[in-house]
DNA sequence: CGATCGATTGATTTTTGTCAAAGACGGTGG
DNA sequence: CCACCGTCTTTGACAAAAATCAATCGATCG
């Protein structure tokens, strides 16, 4: 089912089967993107939105020398593009970082799901949850070390993978290079070389033929001031992690 | 009228009379803050959401040393507290600053404002205005190094003020701390200090006695390679700018 | 007036970035 | 099959940026 990770997991915004219907019909269009590929360019009018299925996706803010921040990581399950619906229009790029499956769905189209009040509420949550991801990557980035930078985003991606099914709670796949991951926490891609080897040498974890295998749970997230407060998981996903 | 400056100035947004009305009759009590004040603790059940009429917020999220990570700050018109409305409590503090008039809406008033599909959508514009900012915070702490945040921040908190009728466009009053500057920008007080001093000799902006005046705003800009597209402003307010 | 808080400065250390080069690995084409 | 190529990873040496430590100064407040 396309909508099965939508809102998998979170706290009080478990979608009912005929909100998962709603949604599904609401799909106008399935589409798979390439590795590596611009999918939103900024500034540029949005008549529709994108859920990811399967695959993952970034978004990202260039400097004027071309080299970009990552601000958000898209896992399958998450509505990308929601944001324009009320937008109209995105301030930032959302490319593929492996081949990604989406599902395309019309703003007119969400704007009938949204007249379901109930539903309307958990696709605001959708954004929100989004947004507060943000204001973590901020203290992450703002408080944290390179090395607490990256124990961070390793626990949370975790959990995320968790909740949808894509981590056994220590092991997931992460097809990335440590440049991504570099402009994920705000280093060089070098630096990012030695704080990987570091987490290895420390016996933390471990990241190798995109694969992270989380060796030392506790000591990882204390390593990162951890708290997965802010993903809003329900109760039982919460536990798991 | 308290909800004055509610997405004054923000392109495809601006309220109707009738929608300004109807915000302004669901508020049940205005309140004064004195500066420094906790107002929302993170995790904290909340019934109620609430606009900035006066003064300044922020919003932030503690590390394991009681150190402080600012990641909003808020200024007359913004309605703080909105994501409450659909997450239940929030993930991070938000304290005064400054003393502040705070009008309160409770969460079924909300609920009734959001019943009209096109207030609805400005409500959830607004939290995504807020969800805009982080992202550009994202980048300026990932990939600017002290002086260009500082720039960044200055000529963002320029533009907003502006578009609440608080800046001229190049001076305006900013009641923060040097500490505070430092929160925001993810340095310490110490380093912010030298930074405000480089600012000053290279004749770009002053910042003294609570008041910001940018001498230089394209070369400020530049250097904090500021853009004001995510602010979404109108075009007579981004004119202006 | 002493106390406190914020601003300021200098000296030093730590962290991270930059530059340079080499190794590993997979895919392609001869 | 193997040589070549590009991309990603790894390492070392050095430079730059920012943090830390230690004081002093100035203004405000009770």
């Amino acid at each position: 089912m396309i909508s099965d990770k939508f809102l998998k997991g979170r706290r009080g915004a478990a979608l009912t089967s005929a909100e998962r219907a709603e949604i599904e019909a609401a799909v106008s269009e399935i589409k798979t993107i390439p590795p590596r590929t611009l999918f939103v360019e900024a500034g540029e009018p949005l008549r529709r939105s994108a859920l990811v299925v399967e695959g993952m996706m970034c978004r990202y803010i260039d400097d004027r020398d071309g080299l970009r921040q990552l601000v958000a990581l898209h896992l399958p399950g998450d509505f990308i593009d929601l944001p324009s619906f009320a937008l109209g229009y995105l301030e930032h790029n959302i490319a593929s970082l492996t081949q990604t499956t989406i599902a395309i769905v019309p703003h007119d189209k969400i704007r009938t799901l949204n007249a379901n009040a109930e539903l309307g509420r958990k696709l605001w949550f959708a954004t929100l949850l989004d947004a507060a991801m943000h204001r973590v990557w901020l203290f992450r980035l703002g408080r944290l070390d390179a090395m607490g930078r990256v124990a961070h985003f390793l626990c949370e991606t975790n959990a995320r993978m968790f909740a949808v099914g894509l981590s056994d709670g220590r092991r997931f796949a992460l097809d990335l290079t440590q440049n991504d991951l570099a402009e994920i926490c705000g280093v060089t891609s070098i630096h990012m070389n030695r704080i990987l080897r570091q987490l290895r040498e420390e016996g933390l974890c471990t990241y190798r033929s995109s694969f992270v295998e989380i060796l030392q749970p506790e000591l990882l997230a204390a390593r990162g001031q951890f708290d997965a407060t802010y993903l809003y998981l329900d109760e039982a996903t919460a536990r798991s992690t």
